[in-house]
DNA sequence: AGGATGACAGTGT
DNA sequence: AACACTGCCATCC
């Protein structure tokens, strides 16, 4: 079965709601979109999405806070580079939301689970 | 056909 | 902190 189109809709949904200056984790962005456990659809989802979508892409970090591309990679460069654009700050390879918690928003933004507009 | 791979994560040790 | 193992599933080889 090919992937679902509805499926990667929602999931761009999801990634386009990510503010401004702050990230999110595949897995945060998968259970915001109703789809908990499925973190690698969304890695799909960001390689299939169409470019003239705008997607926010390099506001979504893995669970470690970090960029999932070869550090040294042209992609990992441009990813880095918007983040910082955007005024996030690096710590080694890490990126830092300010804080304890690195990738802040989850919770904070879409209270607990199941909670999709 | 079947194993490996991948823009990943969660849990256990 | 680091590694191992499992869940996930369309694609690739």
């Amino acid at each position: 079965m090919t992937t679902d189109r509805a499926l990667l809709e929602r999931i761009w949904a999801a990634v386009a709601a990510i503010p401004r200056g702050r990230v999110d984790s595949y897995g945060g962005v998968a259970r915001r979109a109703g789809l908990p456990r499925r973190a690698r659809l969304v890695g799909r989802a960001l390689r299939l999405a169409p470019p003239e979508l705008g997607l926010p892409w390099h506001r979504v970090l893995n669970a470690a806070g970090r960029i999932s591309f070869p550090a040294g990679s042209d992609a990992y460069a441009e990813q880095r580079r918007r983040l910082e654009a955007e005024g996030l700050r690096f710590v080694g390879e890490r990126v830092e939301a300010g804080g304890d918690d690195p990738v802040g928003l989850d919770r904070a933004l879409w209270g607990p689970p199941g909670g999709l507009p």
